[in-house]
DNA sequence: AGCGTTGTTGAATGATTGCTCAACTAATAC
DNA sequence: GTATTAGTTGAGCAATCATTCAACAACGCT
């Protein structure tokens, strides 16, 4: 969907716009911050990141854990993957899977914080 | 959506999945997360809440800087607010926003760090 | 080789979501 | 009062997304 070069306003306080524009990034890393985000955004993702926090574990103790398939626990951990939040080992036919880096925790963190703020 | 209340697969390591089971919170706790990254998982609010971090803005200021209406930055702001994500203050009629708090900049910078990493 | 189990993948589908449009409210100026 | 500007809101629509289903790959066992 195409954002539309126009605005349907008089713009009331042009240095105001002109001095934050000047702080603002790319708009193609804002959208790679919220593809990152939307990954958060998801009940079954935080649970499982929530659990991966605690202690690595197989797709079947995941699944086994959330009342989930393999495959819908299989599919949330490989968009997890792609955006490096969890990483995994294989062993025989298992594949355990755990937190890729602190990031993950810190920003769960303060998730909690704002919600029991 | 309804989840299934079993799962195909035989459990590896229950005890693993009972210590890992006590250390969750409420399902509900974790919808709640959700619904919070949610608001930081689109490219236009992420852009929105990156803008007020400089300073506080009208509705206008905020539609110019990013190319939307004012209805499309309108809407965005109320999801914004009901997550007491960012507050506001009315002066004729004109509407300020500005963050909320101190965790939204946090979450933010956590996000940036994970990309940048 | 064949079988059982773990895990992955692609297509399909129902639900959620972001923007547009139109109508509306709030406040000021005349 | 009317007119103008800022902002909000609800319906509608196109796009995105999470799960299910079915088929498949990977590994160990006999």
């Amino acid at each position: 969907m195409e954002k539309q070069p126009f605005c349907d306003c008089e713009v009331i306080h042009g240095e105001v716009v002109k001095k934050v524009s000047e702080g603002m990034t790319s708009k193609e890393e804002y959208i790679e911050l919220a593809s990152l985000f939307k990954l958060f955004g998801d009940g079954t993702r935080v649970q499982i990141l929530h659990a991966l926090e605690q202690s690595e574990m197989c797709v079947c103790d995941i699944a086994a854990l959330l009342g989930l398939t393999k495959s819908a626990v299989s599919h949330q951990l490989k968009a997890l993957r792609l955006a490096n939040l969890v990483k995994f080992r294989r062993e025989a036919q298992t594949v355990y899977y755990s937190l890729a880096d602190s990031h993950v925790k810190e920003i769960l963190d303060k998730g909690f914080e704002h919600l029991r703020e």
